[in-house]
DNA sequence: CGGTGGACCTGCTGGC
DNA sequence: TGCCAGCAGGTCCACC
């Protein structure tokens, strides 16, 4: 479900609310998500303690507990994080309950249970094996034109499936992947060993440019995705590309195509994107 | 080594 | 109506 814009508006939403709220208890409805919830440890390093801020790297939100404890929380694809009031019940694949007290919680939502929810150290946090090996921030300086140049030597895989891969950059997804793609006017199939400087300039703005407008508009929804106060993203209404297949352009008027890369849907313009 | 395909899960939709 | 294939916003690992 959620790309970095989704990622980053739930994040933004729980910095508002979380930070200085005490975590009261921990109900574990269901363990078995991407990876086995270890439920004595939430017990014994998150409860009782004060939530001191909400931070992101990458698609992952990390909620710092005092000390120096780090709770990280993946959505997956269909994950949701919804703080309020104590809900009446449990409905169906809320998997994770964390009380605030005996007015507010946090819930944890996944059909798909493809999240993933772990505690670490504030110290371990960035050599975790699960996220030390990811590239650089997309809104970030070291994100740039030359470095993607740098990363596509030697390598001959298509453009779609090198923007997606998270060792090369993070928070890029399936839709934005698409969307960036047509506005650097690049095909998803071409091979990036035959990209030159100024394509790699071209894409990285785009994807900064797309990926902050997403932001802007709270991320996009499409049937499910709502934020962490339960309010729906805009960015669907401004979608180039994606979901669009058979639709005209909107530079254009060509009928927008859909092909299947690495089992992924891609869309493109056939008369705009080369 | 790099690149691909499938696995992990549930639910919805569209075609027959 | 009922069934089944295909599809869905992510990540990881076995295999060529």
């Amino acid at each position: 479900m959620p790309e970095l814009p989704e990622v980053e508006t739930i994040r933004r939403g729980l910095a508002e609310r979380l930070p200085g709220q005490i975590i009261t208890g921990v109900r574990v409805r269901q363990a078995q998500l991407r990876h086995l919830v270890d439920v004595a440890a939430l017990q014994e390093h998150a409860v009782g303690r004060t939530i001191t801020s909400v931070e992101r790297r990458a698609k992952y939100l990390f909620v710092h507990l005092q000390p120096d404890h780090v709770l990280v929380l993946h959505l997956g694809m269909t994950g949701r994080l919804w703080v309020g009031p104590p809900a009446d019940q449990d409905a169906p694949h809320d998997h994770l309950i964390f009380s605030l007290g005996p007015e507010l919680e946090l819930r944890f939502h996944d059909t798909r249970r493809f999240g993933m929810c772990f505690l670490t150290t504030t110290a371990a946090l960035l050599q975790h094996p699960r996220l030390h090996h990811l590239g650089p921030e997309p809104l970030s300086e070291a994100f740039s034109g030359a470095y993607l140049l740098e990363r596509a030597k030697g390598l001959h895989k298509p453009v779609k499936n090198f923007v997606m891969d998270a060792t090369v950059v993070v928070g890029v997804g399936n839709i934005y992947a698409s969307e960036s793609l047509f506005l650097a006017g690049l095909r998803p199939t071409r091979a990036v060993g035959r990209l030159r400087r100024q394509h790699w300039e071209r894409l990285c703005m785009a994807i900064k440019e797309v990926l902050q407008a997403a932001i802007d508009h709270h991320g996009t929804s499409f049937s499910d995705y709502v934020d962490s106060e339960g309010r729906q993203g805009h960015f669907q209404n401004q979608l180039l590309v994606y979901g669009r297949d058979g639709e005209p352009c909107r530079r254009d008027g060509h009928l927008i195509k859909r092909i299947v890369q690495a089992g992924r849907s891609s869309y493109y313009c056939p008369s705009c994107q080369h």
